[in-house]
DNA sequence: CTTGACCCTCCAGTTACTGGAAGCCCTATC
DNA sequence: GATAGGGCTTCCAGTAACTGGAGGGTCAAG
């Protein structure tokens, strides 16, 4: 498969998939024209690594739930910790950006948004601690 | 003031601020020996930063803030179409990020997590569309 | 034999900083 | 007067994960 076929397949640009072999993610092979010839367990990574991508860890996670997943005799509670940590950022940040929205919201709320200066959005970020 | 009183006072790194003047977002004066003198203006354009970043803004929404705030025949309007546009963002980042922690936090608690191989987690990443 | 769709590599840019090197400046102390 | 420290300066490079573009080879069809 070529990397066009691939990146059609898998849902990822074709810049992406080159980036991933690039980093060492995938070592795809190549045909005599230096074309990137892609077997299905390369495609298959690209697979697992877009799904990884898509639920947010980060590339050297997906590089280590990779090697996990390659690995016969993982235990599981390895892979479980690099979910659970994730997971736990995944809860700060919402909680953060729920303080932020609620801030935000309400600013919005009160700002008249109309054409005169008077903005309590612009007090708020003048005045107020953070 | 030199720029570690400032950099107290703001909370902001002394790098953070170099670099916020390097974009154009601050220009203090110079003493004589080439260190910067801020103003007790550009220390509230800091502290005006500082509070809009960390409700999330970019860096080009807090320039057009900076600019609405120096601009005394602003229209509330245009500051309250920005911060709607930001609030209406990170809405959809919680949305996605909720989706996210409800999938992970389903698959944590179904992995085992133990010496096994066997996991859940791995096969939705696997298996699964994303 | 040319056209158009692929493919290749390499370089630069993105966001908002952050770290580090090399080197002045200022004050205090010996 | 030499020196030690802390603060200040600039400039360069690196971060995360791509993305865009230039310049150029390859392949199949007409």
């Amino acid at each position: 498969m070529n990397i066009g076929e691939v990146a059609k397949k898998s849902g990822l640009p074709a810049k992406t998939i080159r980036y991933y072999e690039d980093i060492g993610l995938i070592t795809p092979l190549r045909d005599t024209n230096g074309y990137r010839s892609f077997r299905d367990s390369d495609m298959h990574k690209l697979a697992f690594l877009g799904r990884s991508r898509a639920l947010g860890f980060t590339i050297e996670d997906c590089r280590n739930l990779l090697a996990l997943w390659d690995d016969q005799d993982r235990a599981s509670a390895d892979v479980r910790a690099i979910a659970k940590e994730h997971l736990e950022q995944i809860e700060r940040k919402i909680a953060d950006l729920i303080a932020i929205r609620d801030t935000l919201s309400h600013l919005v709320q009160t700002c008249a948004g109309d054409g005169r200066p008077d903005c309590p959005i612009l007090a708020k970020l003048e005045k107020f601690p953070t």
